[in-house]
RNA sequence: GCCCGGGUGGUGGAAUGGUAUACACGAAGGACUUAAAAUCCUUUGCUCGCAAGGGCAUGUGGGUUCGACUCCCACUCCGGGCACCA
């Protein structure tokens, strides 16, 4: 029989799904009635969004390195859960329907059905019955509850600001898909627009997001994004009083050291005072023309700008720096931004590189107030902002202080006069939620005109607006022909009558649904407890105890991989929303996933993927062509998992030999019984039986450990040489092949399954034997095989490599020292001198120094 | 500009501070074949040498060490992330 991949796979694959092999055990009670608990495993991978042309061989790369884990933890003995869905709502899968002219609830269901077909094909241990899809109603029923729990809790509220908007997708985005003033999706320039929007307070939870990172185990690479996208600065705020007005403006800064320094303060475009401040300023057109021009500039074209500075003075106003009294002027310019901080800086351009050039091109005084040297200042003539460390001067009773210790002395000596306040603050935004399509979780929301009048509602700061009915739920999306963005702000359901008018929920008046959808990322912010929920056929509410329960037996999820260009959306997201209904009481963790590591990036020829570039790979024809087996190895043994991969036609090649002769050599030692007895010994006292058993269990010592750091290459190669050894040996008993299979099962579990079923014929078969490769007993190496009664002394003379022998593994310094120094090459190249120093490294190396 | 990765044969890549180049691809030669494919065997970092054997090589330059791909310092190139965050 040959070995021919595409029958064996379609084969089991099916034998599986009929089997149930891959679904775990979900309710504590039937567990209970078994023989053995299992110890449940939640090996969870980042669902793929359907896209256009279907599965991607990065994808695939992803999944199969996902579900080696996942495979090897079940043999090891656990119950685990891998379940799959698509991650189907959103811009993504609406711009696609868009462009081939299809309706996307259409559009969903023919992606679906193409990319479970695929993820059928790649030979995942799949729990296919808990399976999901964000746009099912079941499902966005409770994203839309979860949305209902923000806002009643008060983490959701709704406010006009300058926000970011894609003109191509038409639609509001967050900071967080804003790539370098780009959409992150269709890579056009965001503009900003003052536009009323819903945020969800993620800024409350900046500080246990980031502590907690302390506490998870993820890759470092993703927990330094996040650290760096939060970004906590604990510094002041500072009044600096404006002389003949109410209020002063307070300026955010990190650097009271610096105060002295203060020459003038500047205020973003954006800031709010100005507009108070009209009747005061003498070059109000200026002022208004400049705030106008900043404002239609898109993100884009602020950072092509670069560092060339721009602004206006507001003329007719001073403010007082309140640490020497002067009386300085205010500017408004776009390098301030409106949202960190206070939207106000003071500027100290001696210390500050910005400020530096801004005065520069301004003439604005550049007063040095922090020096390298001191007692003597002699003060450096700056040609760029003096950033470093210093001592003040002119600075009054400051001058002479070291900066660190000034910073605290001018704030506290500010604060008696209730002109400073010490603050922390984060660079994170408040998450913008909703969106201006159409393909996405309607938010659950209703505003009533008249609760509103009456000042009702269910939040006493935001009258008029109720949560739609939990008993409602979900607010199905209508499906409306004329999706299309209208560009006008407003979501294309604004102009669905039976959608948008409603009763309030409160006083029965005709009322006004929320029409705006909800992010993407608030869909995949919570689908790992979808799939919990999914078990039980959408009966389950994550508020009752049952769910609880089963929450209880999974929760927090053991392993999750990904890619790391979440590292700033879905996985700080999906945080902040376990914590949110962690506080709410809904579970009972605030950090969903324990551990996360993120894959590498695979790329073709030393060349990115792109479909520009036309290089993209279908998993589809090379399955079809070699089988997902020689896929799967082939793709894991490209390199460090973690570190990515380069996909090159000619190496699949390898990996089809190495599975063709595992085929046969499993036939042969099927076929040819062991000649047992007839063990030649050999001089070193070691039988053939000996050395099969070193090799055998130092590949099972290294494969298991190599794959619990997802370390598949290496596995694979150790497979690899073990296979080369066994071809060599005349007396191989079937017992010990079958460890191989065993090994070989998480990285290619079609073949695996199919030469265990066929080494387990009945005269042979054994208990463990009679199920699945994928349900036995993972191997333990046994620390007694590998214990090597003879080394490779390597010999150095002078720290480079002139000879080598074999030495019994117990030696002493000395034994080793006699036996070295004895040698002839060691004479040789030591010649006549006395060997000065001889270091011995046990079980290692000698080198003797001459 | 700042923060992460990374630089090793013709190629993908291995190496707790201790034989650098495992494993695989490719290439060359051979066996089998009428022939080709497949398969199997041998060789394969560069270099000097008939050989035995030697010298040189892990981006560059220094350092620590008996010994450095590995640790430290400076630089350089490539990939990724963030980007006027006061």
């Amino acid at each position: 029989m040959k070995y021919n991949p595409q029958k064996i796979e379609k084969k089991w694959q099916k034998i599986w799904q009929k089997k149930r092999v891959y679904e775990p055990n979900f309710t504590p009670r039937q567990a209970r009635g078994k023989k053995k608990l299992k110890r449940p495993f939640y090996n969870l991978m980042m669902f793929p969004y359907p896209s256009a042309e279907g599965l991607h061989v990065g994808n695939m790369y992803a999944f199969v390195g996902a579900d080696i884990y996942g495979r090897f933890k079940r043999m090891q003995g656990h119950d685990v859960f891998e379940p799959i869905g698509l991650d189907g709502f959103g811009i993504h899968s609406e711009n696609y329907a868009l462009k081939i002219g299809k309706h996307p609830a259409d559009q969903a269901k023919i992606s679906e059905k193409n990319f479970y077909r695929q993820l059928r094909m790649i030979g995942n241990g799949f729990a296919w019955e808990e399976r999901l899809e964000t746009y099912d109603p079941e499902y966005y029923k409770w994203t839309q509850w979860i949305f209902v729990q923000m806002f009643k809790s008060g983490l959701a509220y709704r406010k006009k600001q300058a926000v970011n908007w894609c003109p191509s997708c038409k639609t509001v985005l967050a900071d967080e898909q804003v790539i370098a003033g780009e959409c992150e999706r269709c890579g056009t320039a965001v503009v900003k627009k003052e536009l009323e929007q819903w945020f969800f307070k993620i800024i409350d939870y900046a500080e246990r997001l980031l502590n907690n990172l302390e506490k998870i185990d993820w890759s470092e690479k993703i927990k330094v994004a996040q650290r760096n996208w939060i970004s906590k600065s604990e510094g002041a705020v500072v009044k600096f009083p404006i002389p003949n007005f109410q209020f002063p403006i307070e300026v955010f800064t990190t650097r009271a050291d610096t105060l002295f320094g203060a020459t003038y303060v500047v205020l973003a475009p954006e800031h709010s005072k100005i507009e108070n401040l009209k009747l005061q300023i003498e070059n109000w057109e200026e002022v208004k023309r400049y705030i106008a021009g900043a404002k239609n500039k898109s993100e884009a074209e602020r950072i092509a700008e670069g560092l060339e500075k721009t602004g206006v003075e507001i003329k007719g106003i001073k403010a007082t720096n309140p640490a020497t009294g002067e009386e300085i002027p205010i500017f408004v310019a776009d390098y301030v931004l409106a949202g960190y901080g206070t939207g106000a800086i003071m500027a100290v351009p001696a210390h500050d590189q910005r400020d530096f050039e801004f005065a520069k091109k301004f003439n604005l005084p550049i007063k040095m107030v922090i020096c390298p040297n001191y007692p003597e200042p002699k003060c450096p003539v700056l040609e760029r902002a003096y950033e470093e460390e210093g001592y003040l001067v002119a600075s009054n009773e400051f001058t002479g202080m070291f900066c660190q210790k000034a910073k605290n002395a001018i704030a506290e000596w500010l604060a008696k006069k209730d002109l400073a306040e010490k603050k922390t603050t984060f660079r994170l935004r408040d998450w913008l939620i909703s969106r201006q399509r159409y393909w996405g979780a309607p938010i659950p929301l209703i505003f009533c005109e008249t609760c509103r009048h009456e000042g009702r509602g269910e939040r006493k700061d935001m009258p008029g607006w109720h949560a739609v009915p939990e008993k409602d739920l979900p607010v199905k999306l209508p499906h409306i022909k004329d999706f299309r963005p209208t560009g006008t702000e407003k979501s294309p359901l604004a102009i669905v009558e039976k959608f948008f008018k409603v009763r309030c929920p409160k006083c029965k008046s005709w009322a006004r649904r929320e029409t705006d959808v909800c992010d993407t990322f608030l869909d995949s912010s919570w689908y790992y407890l979808g799939y919990l929920m999914a078990s039980e056929n959408w009966k389950l509410k994550i508020e009752n105890s049952a769910f609880s329960r089963l929450a209880r037996k999974w929760l927090p999820v053991d392993m999750y991989i990904g890619g790391a260009e979440h590292a700033v959306l879905h996985l700080l997201y999906v945080r902040f929303v376990a914590m949110a209904l962690r506080d709410l009481g809904f579970i009972h963790f605030e950090e969903p996933f324990k551990k996360f590591r993120a894959h590498g990036l695979l790329i073709k020829d030393g060349a990115k993927m792109s479909k520009s570039k036309g290089n993209v790979v279908n998993p589809d024809e090379y399955i079809r062509a070699y089988g997902a087996d020689t896929l799967r190895m082939y793709l894991m043994f490209l390199g460090p998992f973690e570190q990515g991969g380069d996909f090159r036609d000619t190496g699949i090649r390898g990996i089809t030999r190495f599975l063709e002769r595992i085929w046969k050599l499993t036939h042969s030692v099927i076929l040819t019984p062991p000649r047992r007895g007839k063990n030649l010994k050999r001089s070193f006292g070691q039988s053939p039986q000996d050395d099969l058993n070193k090799a055998l269990h130092k590949t099972i010592k290294k494969v298991t450990e190599d794959i619990e750091n997802l370390q598949y290459n290496t596995a694979i190669s150790s497979l690899m040489i073990l296979v080369n050894e066994l071809e060599k040996q005349p007396s191989l008993e079937i017992e010990n092949w079958k460890l191989v299979i065993k090994l070989l099962a998480p990285f290619a579990p079609h073949i695996a399954e199919e030469l265990w079923s066929q080494s387990a014929s009945p005269e042979r078969g054994r208990r463990d034997e009679k199920g699945s490769v994928h349900l036995a007993k993972w191997p333990k190496f046994n620390p007694k095989f590998i214990k090597e009664e003879t080394f490779t002394l390597i010999v150095q003379i002078n720290g480079k490599v002139r000879d080598l022998f074999e030495a019994p593994a117990g030696i002493s310094r000395e034994e080793a020292a006699r036996l070295a120094l004895g040698r002839e090459k060691v004479k040789t190249w030591l010649a006549e001198k006395e060997a000065k120093k001889i270091i011995f490294v046990p079980g290692k190396l000698i080198n003797i120094v001459g």
